[in-house]
DNA sequence: CTGTTTATCTTGACGATGTCAACATATTTT
DNA sequence: AAAATATGTTGACATCGTCAAGATAAACAG
């Protein structure tokens, strides 16, 4: 209902606005070229309106990453259940498929929720999050290799998925590799180290 | 022999003593907050000082990299070596405790050589560096698994020892977690699915 | 040894940034 | 309707990277 006014002075969504202005400039350039005044620019807002939603960049940018980090667990959540009547295996090789997927599909968002530009600490809602998906990955891991060796076991899936979203996302992995063969190579490969003895 | 100058007109040796600057003060404080004029605060010299030596701030983050790319692709050249006498899966493993004793103790280094601060692309030294490393580790992996499947085998590998660096190094790892065991029952992991079949 | 050229460093400037304070305008509450 | 509050704008400040112009020392020519 608000899509005609021509200037309003207020602009009524203005929050909604910014964080939508702020994810689009991040998938047009990198992320350290995304200040708060460009965002402002394009939400055609003055250079110190977002003062009033956001007390900082880093907020904003907090924001953004808490919300991804709801689709994230969603995301993880969503595919080990679609799998719930195959093998322990087969969840957790679904969820790091899922995990790989989403850093691929939320590029900006993935290197806010693990990069250091926005301080975890900062807000206990993002921790929360954080633990929450740690905890999911490590149930999933748990049913395979039982709780004893499940918090190491963890330690390697999502290293292996960090390791290669990060690859992935700042482009440093070998041209000739095709990502979605490698993907499916390399959990394969995890699983089955999971599942080893010793 | 020139430790004591008071305040000469010419530094002298101000290429070497900014690299030094940006070394210390990497350690520091975050990257993002080490500046041009910050380092050459440090160095006492003026703001501008350093353009003489160094074109822009990514130059001078590029040069750290390639200098620590250098000591990289030595450190597990040197671990493979010390282990030459052992199997290949132990030489692996040797690589890859390097690669993250390396990341530990560079951190600072370690960022600037696989983060988007410096542009490979500007310096074939870097590139080359980087490609160095890469074949290097496919070639004790091919060790294990044959030249086949080394490809695959050896971006399991770098994923996982990156994304665990990358983990640690941004502080993102459970804090319940010993890195040290975690370092040991990782790699075990990831070598024991290199050698399955499939 | 003297004069000139060259490399290095300083100073001052420009536009851009994040953030703050002061002011303007709209909305909500009283 | 008036007062209080929320939400914009404008202007300022310090800091940043970078450039241009001047200052100073070193290297070099004769």
């Amino acid at each position: 209902m608000a899509e005609d006014d021509k200037k309003p002075y207020h602009h009524g969504e203005l929050r909604a606005a910014l964080l939508a202005a702020a994810e689009a400039a991040l998938v047009e350039m990198p992320l350290e070229a995304v200040s708060l005044r460009e965002i402002a620019r394009r939400a055609g807002v003055s250079h110190a309106a977002p003062k009033h939603h956001f007390s900082t960049l880093g907020g904003l940018f907090a924001e953004i990453a808490a919300s991804g980090f709801e689709r994230f667990v969603a995301a993880l959540d969503g595919a080990a259940d679609r799998q719930s009547d195959q093998s322990p295996a087969a969840r957790l090789r679904a969820m790091a498929r899922a995990y790989l997927r989403f850093a691929a599909g939320n590029r900006a968002a993935y290197a806010l929720m693990f990069g250091k530009r926005v301080e975890m600490e900062r807000s206990p809602q993002l921790t929360a999050a954080h633990i929450a998906a740690w905890s999911q990955l490590e149930t999933a891991v748990a049913a395979i290799v039982g709780r004893e060796r499940a918090v190491n076991g963890s330690l390697l899936v999502w290293s292996c998925c960090h390791g290669m979203a990060m690859l992935m996302l700042e482009s440093q992995m070998p041209p000739h590799i095709d990502p979605q063969i490698a993907i499916e190579s390399v959990t394969r490969m995890v699983i089955a180290g999971l599942q080893s003895d010793t």
